[in-house]
DNA sequence: GGGATTGTTTAAAT
DNA sequence: GATTTAAACAATCC
């Protein structure tokens, strides 16, 4: 749910709201939600100043003044809020991050699979996950994209959800990028023209912009730092809007798998390339 | 209670 | 061996 720009807009709000205020205190209600346990995270953390909120991929990112940074995951459900110190305390609040003027940054994920953990320079860099994302989408030019999907065989759409490939992007944003470009989500990488993968570089910076202009999307739960709304989710062309008229040309949008998840896309708008037009006709071995 | 939801990891297949 | 696909995982809601 929280993607790219929702990401983008928590951390605007927060960097406003919380930079060069010094952390007091740390509350933790479930332990699952800071893997490197409270003691460290405690050490880490306690009497620090935020310096900067900043964002990678879907990574929300606190520097602190002790060269370490505290790392947000948001996963599914996860919402960071900036509350008046004492406020607004429910039993999916997992952390607590006591600020020193009177507020409280609340780490809250009803579904448990987000997380927080304070890393220095050295750490940060050698994590894995963030040591293998791709590019920022919006700070990738035409030719970079190309060369990052142009020769791959898998379908585009899984390839614009691997964080490997290009960072940010999920089922939303991947949806609504694949229709503006006319492209089947199932199409492969490989047998899209040049310009068909253009296309795609520039609708998905041009959803991503006004995403982050409309402040995210909220069809289920996404809130920013204030517990504010988006209002990207009106916008929605494809997703979520499977059996509903095509914006584009009324046909019935429908719904498919693609790398496991569903996407929805418009049969008339997003055409495959060759394989659809001789029906199911296949090369080679096939199995009864 | 089965299925859907998500991003990521891991195992399996090509 | 590299690339790609599928299943597994976390917890909860409907």
């Amino acid at each position: 749910m929280p993607e790219l720009p929702e990401v983008e807009t928590i951390a605007r709000g927060l960097s406003d709201l919380i930079t060069k205020q010094c952390i007091r205190d740390v509350l933790v209600n479930w332990p699952g939600s800071i893997p490197q346990g409270e003691k460290v995270f405690r050490e880490r953390s306690l009497g620090r100043t935020i310096q900067a909120v900043r964002r990678r991929a879907k990574l929300l990112i606190l520097d602190l003044d002790n060269t370490a940074s505290l790392i947000v995951h948001l996963r599914m459900t996860g919402k960071v809020l900036v509350v008046p110190s004492g406020q607004c305390r429910d039993k999916h609040t997992h952390l607590v991050v006591r600020l020193d003027r009177g507020e409280d940054v609340l780490f809250n994920d009803q579904r448990k699979f987000g997380s927080c953990r304070i890393l220095f320079p050295e750490e940060f860099a050698h994590w894995p996950f963030y040591a293998t994302l791709g590019p920022e989408p919006l700070e990738t030019g035409p030719e970079e994209f190309n060369q990052l999907f142009g020769h791959r065989r898998a379908g585009i759409k899984s390839l614009l959800l691997n964080q490997r490939i290009i960072a940010g992007v999920g089922n939303i944003y991947a949806d609504e990028s694949l229709f503006r470009a006319g492209i089947h989500p199932r199409e492969r990488a490989a047998d899209l023209p040049t310009e068909k993968i253009f296309a795609l570089h520039q609708k998905l910076q041009e959803v991503l912009r006004e995403a982050i202009g409309a402040g995210g999307s909220s069809f289920s739960d996404y809130v920013n730092a204030l517990g504010k709304r988006g209002d990207f989710q009106e916008s929605f062309s494809v997703y979520g809007r499977k059996g509903l008229a095509c914006p584009c040309c009324r046909t019935v949008l429908e719904a498919e798998k693609a790398a496991g998840r569903t996407s929805t896309f418009c049969p008339g708008c997003q055409k495959r390339n060759r394989q659809g037009a001789s029906g199911t006709r296949r090369a080679g071995k096939q199995k009864i």
